[in-house]
DNA sequence: GGCACTGTAACAATTGCGGTTACAATTAGT
DNA sequence: ACTAATTGTAACCGCAATTGTTACAGTGCC
C-alpha cells in the first residue's frame, strides 16, 4: 500500500505558487496543467490546504496564493494538511487478537511503541524539509 | 492509507512461534485463533515468510516453526518478506507531471530524495527491534 | 448582471485488503 | 498402502480508498 499521491501533488502546487511572485494567483485550471490532472482533483486538495491555513483562496478572481513564508512550511505541514495517513495510523494493527491468548492478549501493546516510533522517524524527517527548500532543489535539479 | 495488517499479524504470528518450545510446531488453525481471522489468511502470511526464510512448513504433520534464532530476526527482515510496501515506494508521487512546466520538469526528482530518506528512517527503527524483543515485552505486558 | 472562478456532490473505474469456500497436493502415522 | 490432517492456491465477495470525471450551485470581481 502506498501513501496517496495527494501529498506529492499538494507540495507540486505549493512549489508552484511559491515560485511564483507572492502576490500572484493561480487557477486550480493551471495548477492542474502543470501536475497533469483535473481540475477537481485540486481543488480538493487546494480546500484541505486552505483548512490548514497553508493557502488563502480567492472565489471569482484566478484563484490560490501561499499564506505563509515557503520557509516556514514544512512537508510535515503538507502531509497533515492533506490527511493522507491519520495521526498515529501509518500501520494497521489487526484489530481483535483472541484475549484468551497470552500473546494475542498483549500483541498490540508490545508493538505499538515500536510502530509509534518507526512513524514519528519518518514524520520528523519530514519536518526538516521547508517548502523553500524543495523550490531551490527544483530551481538547481539536482545534479548540481 | 495504512499499511496493512500482515504486517502486525505475521509479527503475531511469530511471536506466538517465539515464545513456544523451539521444536513445536504450530498449524494454521491454532495460529488463526490466536490473531482471530481465518487460517487461508494466516497461510498466505505463511508462505511468504516461508519464501523470505523466516519459517519453515511440514505438510501434515501439525505446521510451522521458527527458522531462526528470534534475537536475528528484525521487524524490518518481516516487514520486507511480507511486502506490505514495495521497495522504495512508500510515497506514491502523481506520474505524468506537465514537461512543460519548469516545476512539472523537477518535481519528482526534487522530492525524491526527501522521500528516500523518511522511509528509510522509518526502516531504520524497524530494524532495530528484534522478535526476541517483542517477546520479551510481550511477558511484562508494557506496565512493568 | 455577467463571467470566471470555486466548492461540492455524485458517479465510475480501479485497486488492494481481509475474509471465505473449495479443492488438489503433501505427508505423518498406522 | 490407506487414512486423516494439514498445507498451498485459486476463485470469488464485499468493502473502502483513490483518481478522474461531469454537473451545477455559490461567490465575487469588473
Amino acid at each position: 500500500m502506498q501513501i496517496s499521491s495527494r501529498f506529492s501533488v499538494a507540495v507540486h502546487v505549493l512549489s508552484l505558487l511559491a515560485s511564483q511572485d507572492p502576490a500572484a494567483l493561480l487557477t486550480s485550471d493551471r495548477l492542474a496543467g502543470s501536475v497533469n490532472t483535473n481540475p477537481v482533483v485540486i481543488r480538493r486538495i487546494l480546500g484541505q490546504l486552505k483548512k490548514a491555513g497553508l493557502v488563502e483562496v480567492r472565489a471569482a478572481a484566478g484563484g490560490t496564493f501561499l499564506r505563509g513564508e515557503p520557509a516556514s512550511i514544512s512537508l510535515l505541514d503538507v502531509y497533515r494538511a492533506v490527511e493522507v495517513v491519520a495521526e498515529g495510523k501509518l500501520f494497521s494493527v489487526h484489530a481483535s487478537p483472541n484475549p484468551r491468548c497470552a500473546v494475542g492478549r498483549n500483541i498490540q501493546a508490545a508493538l505499538d511503541a515500536t510502530l509509534v516510533r518507526a512513524q514519528t522517524a519518518l514524520e520528523r524527517e519530514l519536518a526538516r524539509v521547508t517548502l523553500a527548500q524543495v523550490v531551490t532543489d527544483l530551481a538547481l535539479p539536482v545534479v548540481a
